[in-house]
DNA sequence: GATGAATGAGAATTCATTCAT
DNA sequence: GATGAATGAATTCTCATTCAT
């Protein structure tokens, strides 16, 4: 009953299921190295199992990828949309939602940068229905230009204009550039996302 | 008349020497797929020739990546340069830097990517010294809240500002969210970018 | 009856583990033909597996040399010193080893070869401290010159001496020159050995 | 017409036809690395030209080899027999011959080398009435045992006796064993070959 | 659930050789 | 005679995946 050959306590935290350890390991060697650098044999090193063991919980490296990005993606658009139902004016609203995105990214940045930088090809592959982050801020623009709150533009664009806001300075901060918490910064992005939205 | 054994024209446009035309290979695969996702057997089909033959143009792989993207990567950051120095107030040269990412990014969208999203892992290998894009905007930053033209505030950060406006409509073209040219939308990119600039 | 897919007994004899057939495939094959010119493909084809599953025994080709030889090596040149200290006299223990070298050559003359003749390259990367042949030899002639048993002399000229004697029959033998088996040769050999140790 | 592109004055020392420099880069290369891993580029480099360029002095890499190795072998077994022939008692003969090793080695020790060490494989392609220094050095032996001088014994065995006493220190200099220079050694040798043929 | 050996398809790289210029 | 680009096969090594135990 003690331990047997390899200790599962060495690496991983012995925390969670086998399972819920190589999705965190995963994540965390994707959003590290990406994924096509990140092999099966990594991940299963990274939580003290072989490779073979790992496709007792994953059919395949494309499934386990899919798999994650989609019920992290789709359920980070959800809490997206729900902080912006919390408001009522589109200034309001693109505020939590930065605020949002800014705690998302505290809690788990390398969550939040597998998410939304690692390369992964998954985007294309999402059901069509699904909710995305990129949705749930065109919403809030779309209603604000229809309210009369944002000046008139394209309202891609200007999703593109908050995203980038709130997403470069997260490049600079994985970079070492700027410091690693985003939280601080959510007044600072709140005002200058709102700004380039009313620029025209 | 058919295909002989060295013919070029099949896919390679036959423009260029094999070298040029491999290095434009190599830009627009990297582009789309990624470095690691490009085998050497990819960029040989692109130009017809075999894998062994790019060995001598190209000492390895690594060395054609590290090649393209210094060579290119520095001479963006001399272009922003020059372009800053056309202006005077710390406004025009931000906008005449937006304008510069425009454009090289609308002569050639592939070459645009492949240096501002694909290769940041070669970030690292820079010589010391090198200038680099970024190191041109925070210039033009410094100098800016020196001036009090622009708000008291950590120069990284408003530098990173500056990137997200203009690189995310970027992203957003590349997935087709909106328009593939980048230029018609410079004077909204230009407004937006001094907007967040001086949000504080 | 047939020869199905993980069946191994086709050219490997099927006896021992995998990892001792490769060690084995490997020795025989390097003393046959070289190091470089056998390649990870021939020693796998030699076990009846592919190149691929060799990896999962040894890292790499080089690490597969390193070890047969240091392994074999060091476990020969102790096998000479235990020979030595058998015998009380310089004469004794120099036929002593010859013997040895002998005996060792017949029981597995490609090991033999592979170990004298092949890997002069490894010599280099052993550990500074490992005995070698050469050390158990040497060691023998420093004390019968000490010891004035033996004339004196270069104590590694003499060295040499041995080691001619003993190792360019084994050259004939493997050319086909001499007949295969070393150990009815001993006692000549012992006598040339002291003969031209005490020549000066 | 003066010095194009690439001076040939660089590396190699300009002396002799392209082609004999050619015959001594090969040789040296081959002796020091060894015939497969010697590039035909790499000797090509050596001599400052291109690796097409040397198929214009040889038909491919193995016959440069088996040129070089044949027409040196057999210079020096002619070389062993006429100083063999100036003797009259086998063992001046003998004596002679050593010398002549030993005078060979001094010469061109890298040549020395690449015929009688490095791993070549030509021997058995030698034309089959060919003079080999093997075949040189048994007919002493077998005149001298016909004559009495050398007691009865297996004359390959005599033979590889003494190549092993003229041979093992060249490989003990390579080594760095002993000094580089074999001549100064010749008299020991020639005392310890007659004994070690003598000691049956 | 897990192990560990194995497969088979690439990947990067090297190399002898050929050939148009 | 020489260059330099090209071929095509071979080499070492990696990797996703499978499967008997």
């Amino acid at each position: 009953m003690a331990n047997t050959k390899h200790s599962r306590s060495a690496k991983g935290t012995a925390s969670g299921s086998t399972r819920s350890q190589i999705e965190a390991a995963a994540i965390r060697l994707f959003a590290e190295k990406g994924v096509t650098e990140t092999s099966i044999r990594d991940i299963g090193a990274a939580v003290d199992i072989t490779e073979g063991a790992l496709y007792r919980h994953f059919h395949s490296k494309d499934q386990l990828v899919r798999l994650l990005f989609e019920r992290h993606y789709i359920a980070f658009a959800e809490r997206l949309e729900a902080l912006a139902a919390t408001e009522h004016t589109a200034r309001e609203k693109v505020a939590a939602m930065i605020r949002g995105f800014c705690a998302a990214h505290d809690e788990d940045p390398r969550l939040f940068r597998f998410l939304l930088f690692v390369q992964h090809g998954q985007l294309g592959k999402l059901a069509p229905g699904a909710p995305t982050p990129v949705d749930a801020v065109r919403a809030v623009v779309d209603a604000g230009i229809a309210a009369g709150e944002i000046p008139r533009q394209d309202p891609d664009l200007a999703t593109a204009l908050v995203f980038g806001v709130v997403l470069q300075p997260v490049q600079f901060s994985a970079y070492g550039r700027i410091a690693p918490e985003m939280t601080p910064l959510s007044g600072h992005l709140e005002a200058a996302a709102w700004a380039a939205l009313t620029a025209v």
